[in-house]
DNA sequence: ATTGTTTTTGGACATAGTGTCCGGACAGAC
DNA sequence: GTCTGTCCGGACACTATGTCCAAAAACAAT
């Protein structure tokens, strides 16, 4: 059997695109439902219609692959997030989510790859928290700061704060993302903006 | 080679316990520090002492053994946390909190497994989901209890609210529980308290 | 003690996937 | 045309899974 030697999407112009083809193949079959971890090279090899041994070429294994897949992510939503201040008020702040709910929306089978294999992959858990170290250290500091101008009362605790508000507010992100209505995207922000706002930026003395 | 025929922790006098050998085989590799995902069925019989063979009479597969460790699990936290209502204050919450962080420390290698598996496993993603259930349904009933005496204002969204509550707050314990100090456990589940407490039970209006 | 029942053993077997290697084919660049 | 880098396709050793079965051990009777 002679087999299809090229692959039907490969540009003429462009040099070698094996990698791309793979990575497009991931992304495919995740969008289409299939659980990373279920997934095998000889399943994504075949997906791009690339040779297996071409895979190991670019990959030292499955979990580089997501990786790169993971580059698409990378935070542009960091910019936008730790542009806010409470004195731009609760509204600004459901903004700022409505952002990074878009951003995960937009990503969605590859974020959740990356949170499946975060669980038990060492490299993909280190890439996974560098990405939301950021928003734990923006959020501890600012927390200090208002402290310091006398805004947040002196007695509330910034790094546990920080645990609810950055993974545990990640998470009710991540449940509206993969259950709720997108429709209901802006009731969601609102009410994290406002229990935020009420529970930990200006929470009653 | 003879090999070692008996294992060595058999009791005489109980009938047949290579199940109850490999569930303890399992929490005690997941205790040192494997992964779940990682552990093969070879290495369990192994550390278990017991034949592959046998493995397979007991355990359909992993993820069926998982689900037997899962019950030693089985919320006995839903009792105490249904008992809570916004007329026992924000201190009585803390309480509830600090026993499920008591809780998920107990078992916390298992509990890490169930959320592991949970990400790729559809048997084991139900099996958790149902866990945390009764919570979602909970909380979303207290809210809507509470807007219709008055005490919560009605335009409150008591769905998305609980997102942030339900998994925000599971995974905010979770963080706490494998990142915090043990001693910070009473800090953060009166934060954990207070922010809800003034964010969604009695939040300004 | 002998017998029968139940559980476990240890190995065989088919299947499937991983990671490595290499000769050869094939493009675009010079 | 030849060179160069990429890709193919298959071979190979290895590891692990899941199924099966005859023999052995452990247990519970009488």
């Amino acid at each position: 059997m002679p087999s299809i030697t090229r692959r039907p999407g490969a540009q003429p112009g462009r040099p070698a695109t094996a990698e791309a083809e793979l990575l497009a193949a991931v992304r495919r079959l995740l969008a289409g439902g299939a659980t990373f971890t279920e997934l095998g090279v000889q399943a994504i090899c075949k997906e791009a219609g690339v040779a297996r041994s071409t895979f190991y070429i670019h990959f030292k294994d499955k979990a580089a692959l997501l990786l790169g897949l993971g580059a698409e992510f990378t935070s542009s939503s960091f910019a936008i997030a730790s542009s806010w201040q409470p004195q731009d008020g609760p509204e600004a702040l459901a903004d700022v989510f409505s952002h990074i709910v878009a951003v995960y929306r937009e990503h969605a089978p590859v974020r959740r790859a990356l949170a499946e294999v975060a669980a038990y992959d060492e490299t993909v858990r280190a890439f996974w928290d560098a990405e939301l170290q950021p928003f734990t250290a923006g959020t501890i500091a600012l927390i200090r700061l208002e402290q310091d101008a006398g805004r947040i009362p002196a007695d509330l605790d910034p790094v546990a704060v920080t645990r609810i508000v950055v993974p545990g507010g990640e998470r009710a992100i991540v449940d509206q993302v993969d259950h709720g209505d997108p429709a209901a995207d802006d009731a969601f922000t609102r009410e994290l903006a406002l229990t935020w706002w009420h529970g930990v930026y200006r929470r009653p003395t």
